[in-house]
DNA sequence: AACTGCGGGCAGA
DNA sequence: TCTGCCCGCAGTT
């Protein structure tokens, strides 16, 4: 498979560093294969995986056990017994995309269950100043249709793989929807009362902050992503580094991803998208690292034949 | 009432 | 054949 010219920032050498120790060459396997191999280490259970990736836990992780995620997943039939398949079901925010002085925006986690996320849609926005109603924003990151996760377990091991960067917010927690759940305050509909509604604080877990980033770049596998461009209002799938400079708004990237969005007709990974140049990326004067040059080209080539299919679907 | 997993069935590539 | 997705069923929380 061949990159495009541009994708090899300034010329800069893209050899890839074959002792170099991440996820991928630690999971050598692959959901499907037939024999999984013996597992000696196992990782720690994470909330927010995103990208292609795996891992692996014992079944001692209550959350493993359950094929819990942070992501709203729900069940779908994969046609395989051995092997359970989730999808993303993206998150609900403002119509209006709403957001406070803060800057915190709306992004409540949709119920798994159909019927219940059915009568989330439509609802006012807790944004007591805000006449937005809820709408779901649909998981496109995985060519188009949803982040899908697999589940398998083998003597008591539980292989984990997603496939896909989601190209909208996190959700809130399983657990503070559940505790609004339960909470009598929420249990009307809110186009009844907009008085009470009114007077309703948004509760602080279905806001997000948008703070400062400092200069520093993070893959989309850290446990602790967080991609501003990744927001309500700009969805970018360059992948899977990202400078977190500036809260992700240095006004040329930004002109750069409003291009790129209104040049298509259907949002969904944009694999083709290369900022350019590529330390645009990085703090100023620096140049990138060879280490954000290998691992980027490296998730373009992910990703690349996914994301031929999606701009072919598009342009039909 | 909502969550979770299962599996039949259908459609499109 | 593979994948996405809809639907209903049943057991659990
Ligand atoms: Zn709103
Ligand atoms: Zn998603």
């Amino acid at each position: 498979m061949t990159l495009p010219e541009s994708i090899s920032p300034g010329g800069s050498p893209t050899t890839a560093d074959p002792d170099h120790d991440d996820s991928e060459s630690r999971h050598q396997w692959d959901i499907n294969d037939n024999i999984l191999p013996t597992i000696h280490d196992v990782d720690d259970y994470r909330d927010w995986p995103n990208g292609h990736c795996k891992a692996v836990y014992t079944e001692g992780s209550e959350e493993a056990r359950r094929h819990a995620s942070g992501w709203a997943m729900r069940n779908t039939n994969n046609h395989k017994v051995e092997i359970l398949k989730k999808s993303c079901l993206g998150v609900l925010v403002c119509s209006q995309r709403c957001s406070l002085d803060s800057g915190d925006t709306v992004h409540l986690r949709p119920a798994i269950c159909d019927k219940a996320r059915r009568k989330q849609l439509g609802k006012s926005c807790p944004n007591p100043n805000c006449s937005g109603h809820l709408e779901l924003q649909p998981c496109r990151g995985h060519c188009g249709y949803p982040v899908t996760h697999f589940w398998r377990h083998v003597d008591g091991v539980v292989f984990f793989q997603a496939k896909g960067i989601h190209d909208h917010s996190r959700p809130e927690l399983k657990s503070s929807a559940d505790g609004r759940r339960c909470s009598p305050r929420d249990n009307r509909s809110l186009g009844y009362e907009r008085a009470r509604i009114a007077r309703k604080r948004m509760s602080p877990d279905s806001v997000s902050s948008q703070e400062l980033y400092p200069h520093k770049l993070q893959h989309m596998d850290d446990p602790e992503f967080t991609n501003p461009m990744v927001s309500n209002e700009m969805i970018c799938s360059c992948p899977p580094f990202e400078c977190l400079c500036g809260a992700g708004t240095p006004r040329s990237l930004v002109f750069h991803h409003q291009t790129i969005l209104s040049s298509v007709t259907s949002p969904g990974p944009l694999v083709y998208h290369v900022p350019e140049p590529t330390n645009r990326h990085h703090a100023p004067g620096e140049r990138p690292t060879s280490d954000y040059v290998r691992r980027r080209r490296d998730s373009y080539l992910a990703l690349d034949a996914c994301g031929r299919d999606a701009q072919r679907r598009w342009r039909r």
